[in-house]
DNA sequence: CTTTTTGCACTGACCGGTCAGTCTAAGACT
DNA sequence: AGTCTTAGACTGACCGGTCAGTGCAAAAAG
């Protein structure tokens, strides 16, 4: 059977599974280990015995989580390169890749927005890096599309890449807990729409 | 400054002053009352005094903060609708209003983000109905806009305005905490030029 | 005199973290 | 074979501290 390395990986992995949504219902604070621990049932002291503490356990958490959105993205955007899209259809598919994840793990993006822009809390720097890791995929892509004349060259990347992100994040997360009914092509499409300008009265 | 109000009302204001900022750093459960009551610079019982508990003080603190919030979204659309300015320039100084407000109170606005998609909390309910508040304001700028022809008339009328809600918060929030050397004129102009779809190239 | 605030001691539930001990499977020794 | 040892993973009762909320008498404000 599995030994014992094996064991204990998916252990933690249960902790994780456990704790994402529980602090994403709750918040941090407000999440017990006790809950956590019988959520994953496994006994408290397991939970010690794998994560230094509470917090440690949160931060490997949102590492783990973040750097899936990231290779997501990353792969969305390389596909379509290699597809020869230009690069607003990689920006386009970045939405895509967006949304689904947000489908896939609703909890890990509701609880990356609920602790992002507090200040003084342990986990402020781990975030900070895992924003910019996720934000940097979506800046590389603006700034080819700029260097190939796609984009106008007066973008002001950083503001842009920070604004699509956000804009994307919002809806899906809005889409989700206020609009279930919608499908994910009906907010796609509103998304995309408002990225090419459509919405400003150009008639297809 | 002005003393203006009765006593209470005095007091009342300086207690939502001192939570918003505590909450906005530390999140709901890991702020403590006596906090709360030091920074407001007034005893413990004259918090429960004047609030039934914590949560209702939390509860009555997003309502109102939130009213500034839709207040300053529609005296924006109205004295642009007064100008004789077109459906889409108000949806632009309506952007600018909300990038002031958040310069006025980012607290506020950063801890409205971290509860809005969390379930299973008591002021569930409130952060619903102000949200709805908010974003009925700008829906129905998109509307009027739909009906004069201005925006095309397959816009996703709650899906665009979630969308654009979030898409000037989270870079608001992002500008503030990340990039705070910018002006608000240069965060300002990206988010119109990405609206008006000056990103695809398209010169003015 | 009424409303509001203060100061402060107190309670009881709750919670993060600890620790001595249990379980199991894989050797090691006889 | 049977018995003993070791190591890693896990357990859950327990401890010490924290915190929302209470109670109340006295002072301040109006």
């Amino acid at each position: 059977m599995d030994s014992s390395g094996t064991r204990r990986q998916n252990t933690r992995r249960r902790l994780f599974e456990a704790a994402v949504t529980l602090i994403a219902e709750q918040g941090f604070s407000s999440t017990t280990v006790d809950e956590i621990a019988e959520r994953a049932g496994v006994a408290k002291g397991t939970v010690y015995y794998n994560f230094a503490s509470k917090t440690v356990l949160f931060e490997e958490l949102l590492r783990h989580g973040i750097e899936l959105l990231t290779d997501s993205l990353q792969a969305a955007a390389d596909e379509t390169a290699e597809r020869g899209g230009s690069r607003v259809d990689a920006l386009d598919a970045m939405i895509r890749a967006g949304l689904d994840f947000i489908t896939r793990y609703p909890a890990l993006m509701q609880l990356y927005v609920a602790e992002l822009w507090r200040t003084n809390r342990a986990w402020q720097s781990t975030l900070m890096q895992v924003r910019q890791k996720a934000i940097a995929v979506i800046e590389s892509v603006l700034r080819e599309a700029v260097a190939t004349g796609e984009l106008s060259a007066e973008l002001d990347i950083p503001l842009t890449a920070s604004a699509l992100f956000g804009m994307v994040l919002v809806a899906a997360l809005d889409w989700q807990s206020f609009q279930p009914e919608r499908s994910i092509d009906e907010v796609h499409s509103a998304l995309s729409r408002l990225l090419q300008g459509r919405v400003s009265g150009v008639r297809p």
